[in-house]
RNA sequence: GGCCCCAUGGUCUAGAGGCCUAGGACACCACUCUUUCAAGGUGGGAACACGGGUUCGAAUCCCGUUGGGGCCA
C-alpha cells in the first residue's frame, strides 16, 4: 500500500479559525501517524475572498503550532505548485479530458438563462440540469467557442443510478445520481471551482485521505463521479464534524470568532490551543486529556473521532490554557511573563522574578496579567472603605490599629523576606488579641490598595522592600485618620 | 422545500448487549487550606430526546417521532 500523504488545504482568506486548524491537525496526524506527508496546499480560486496577509497568517499558525508540513508552496515538492492560482492550465487540461470522457459539459448559457433553468428545475422540484447545454454536439460548442461565446464547464451528472462511498466517521454514504445537480467546474474566468480543483489536485498530490469538514459529506458524490469519470482511484475520506460557536451559530472567521491569532495574541499558548482544540470531536478513548503534539499523533485513530458537531468552550479552553502556564517551568514562565508587565514595572525597582513567581499559579491567560500587577509601579489611589471587610472582621479603627502596630514592627525588623514578614505580622495580631487577618489585611490593602492581589501582606511586603511597604503604610495611615 | 447526516448532564466526552447504581473533564455549588485572590484538597447537584420493537437482558441493535446540523437552492 502506498505511503499515507494528507494535505491541509486553507483558503486564504482571513484569519484561521480554529475548526480550520483542527481540521489540519488531524490530517497531520493521520500522516504522521502513519509515517507519511503532510502537505500544504493554499486553494485561492476564489480570487473575490481573498484577504491580504491571509497565506502568513497560515505559515505563522501552523509554524507556531508545530504542524510541519512536507511539502508546501514554501517548501516545495514534487507535485507542485501548491498554490492553485499557479496551476490553472492544469485544471485547464483536466477539464478539457473530462468533457472528452462525458464528465462534463460545456455551458453557454448566460447568467439570466441559468437562472431560468435551475427556477424551473425548481419548480419541477427536480434539481438542475442543464438540459440543452448537455444537448449541445461537438460541432455547435465548436462553433460557439470560436465565436467568443463566454462558457463554463458543468459537471454531467448521471440521470439514473446511484453514486456511493465509505466514509471512514460517517460509514456508507449514498445518492441517487438523479438528485445531483450539474455544478459549475470551471467558471467563464478561467478559475476552477473548488468542486474540481480539490479533485484534481488531491489526484495528482497523490493524496490517499481526504479529510475536510462535515460540511463536504453530502457534496463528496459528486467528486466521487469526477474520480471515476477520470478512472482515478477515489482516495479514503474522513469527514470531521464541524465545530459551532453556540447551539445555533456556528464558527464563522467573518464574525473574527475563536481564530487562532486572537487567543495567540491574547496570551494563550499554542500548544493549549491546539490540545484544546483537539479534544473537540475526538477522544482518546480513556480519561487522559493533556497532550502533546508528539503525544497526539501516538494516540490518534480514526476511532475516537465522533460524528456529532461540537461547540466550541472558551472557558474550558481558558482553564487547560492555566494550567499549561502553571506547568511551565518557571523561568520560560517569567520569560513569558516579562512581555506583559508594563514598562512601568519593568523599570520599577521590585525584583520581578518575585513578581513571576507570585503571579505564576495566578495566570490563566498572559494579557490578564497587567490588570492583576497594576498596582506594582505606584500605589493607586483608592477608597479607605477598602479597610472595612466584614470576612476579615476589619474596619477603619482596627485597621488603624493595625497599620500603627505594624509600622513600628516592620520598621524594626532587620531582614524583610516574606517569612521574617509573615512572622512579625503574626506576631504582632497575637500581641494585639486580634485575628491574624485583622493585621494581615490591612497591611495588604495599604500595601495595593486594591481588594484582591497575587500573594498576601507579607509576598507584597518582601515584594516592594522596607521603605516602599512603610511609605505605602503611611499613606494608609493617613488615609484612615481622615476618615 | 428536496437530499444527506447527527442525537449521553449547561459544554467536551467515555461507553461498541450484561462490567452502568452511566465514568472522566470544564463550569457551577459547598466545605477545606489560608494573610486577600489564585492554586491545591474533599464532597455535591446535573445526562442516555421520545415512542415502539428485537433480546433472558439495551445508553448500546432495528423502526418511527421530535429536535439539531449540513448540502443544493
Amino acid at each position: 500500500m502506498a505511503a499515507v500523504r494528507t494535505r491541509y488545504a486553507p483558503s486564504p482568506t482571513g484569519y484561521m479559525h480554529l475548526g480550520n486548524l483542527r481540521t489540519g491537525l488531524y490530517a497531520y496526524l493521520t500522516a504522521k501517524k502513519a509515517g507519511g506527508q503532510f502537505i500544504l496546499r493554499i486553494e485561492d480560486t476564489d480570487q473575490g475572498r481573498l484577504q491580504e496577509g491571509a497565506v502568513q497568517a497560515i505559515y505563522d499558525t501552523l509554524e507556531r503550532v508545530g504542524l510541519r508540513h512536507d511539502e508546501g508552496p514554501d517548501v516545495g515538492g514534487p507535485y507542485g505548485p501548491y498554490v492553485q492560482s499557479e496551476r490553472l492550465e492544469i485544471y485547464h487540461r483536466y477539464a478539457e479530458e473530462l468533457i472528452e470522457r462525458g464528465g462534463a459539459y460545456r455551458c453557454f448559457c448566460t447568467p439570466e438563462e441559468t437562472e431560468a433553468q435551475r427556477a424551473a428545475a425548481r419548480l419541477h422540484k427536480r434539481p438542475f440540469k442543464d438540459e440543452r447545454c448537455r444537448a449541445l454536439t461537438p460541432d455547435d460548442v465548436a462553433r460557439r467557442l470560436a465565436s467568443g461565446m463566454p462558457s463554463v464547464v458543468r459537471q454531467r451528472t448521471p440521470l439514473t443510478g446511484a453514486t456511493s462511498y465509505e466514509d471512514v466517521v460517517f460509514g456508507h454514504i449514498a445518492v441517487d445520481n438523479a438528485e445531483l445537480d450539474d455544478s459549475v467546474l470551471v467558471k467563464s474566468d478561467g478559475f476552477p471551482t473548488y468542486n474540481f480543483a480539490n479533485v484534481v489536485d488531491d489526484h495528482l498530490m497523490r493524496v490517499t485521505h481526504v479529510m475536510r469538514g462535515a460540511e463536504y459529506l453530502s457534496s463528496t458524490p459528486k467528486y466521487v463521479l469526477i474520480y471515476e469519470a477520470f478512472g482515478w482511484d477515489v482516495p479514503v475520506h474522513v469527514h470531521l464534524p464541524v465545530i459551532n460557536k453556540s447551539a445555533t451559530e456556528k464558527l464563522s472567521k467573518r464574525h473574527g470568532d475563536a481564530s487562532f491569532e486572537d487567543y495567540y495574541n491574547k496570551g494563550y499558548l499554542p500548544g493549549a490551543i491546539l490540545n484544546y482544540v483537539a479534544l473537540l470531536g475526538w477522544a482518546p478513548g480513556n480519561d487522559e486529556e493533556f497532550f502533546t503534539l508528539e503525544e497526539l499523533v501516538r494516540s490518534f485513530s480514526f476511532d475516537g473521532l465522533s460524528k456529532s458537531p461540537s461547540i466550541f468552550d472558551p472557558v474550558k479552553l481558558r482553564w487547560m490554557n492555566g494550567e499549561y502556564i502553571r506547568r511551565l517551568p518557571f523561568a520560560e514562565f517569567h520569560r513569558l511573563a516579562l512581555h506583559w508587565y508594563p514598562e512601568t514595572v519593568r523599570e520599577c525597582p521590585v525584583d520581578l522574578l518575585a513578581l513571576s513567581r507570585l503571579m505564576h499559579t495566578r495566570t490563566a491567560v498572559l494579557s490578564e496579567i497587567p490588570e492583576q500587577i497594576d498596582f506594582v509601579a505606584a500605589l493607586p489611589d483608592y477608597d479607605p472603605a477598602l479597610y472595612t471587610h466584614k470576612k476579615m472582621k476589619t474596619d477603619s479603627a482596627v485597621a488603624l490599629r493595625s497599620l500603627k502596630a505594624a509600622r513600628d514592627a516592620l520598621g524594626a525588623l532587620t531582614s524583610f523576606g516574606h517569612e521574617e514578614v509573615h512572622r512579625a505580622l503574626e506576631g504582632l495580631a497575637a500581641e494585639l488579641g486580634v485575628k491574624n487577618g485583622q493585621v494581615m489585611y490591612p497591611v495588604r490593602v495599604a500595601l495595593s490598595g486594591k481588594e484582591f492581589t497575587p500573594g498576601g501582606a507579607s509576598e507584597l511586603s518582601e515584594l516592594f522592600g522596607r521603605d516602599e511597604a512603610l511609605r505605602r503604610i503611611d499613606v494608609g495611615i493617613e488615609k484612615l485618620s481622615r476618615v
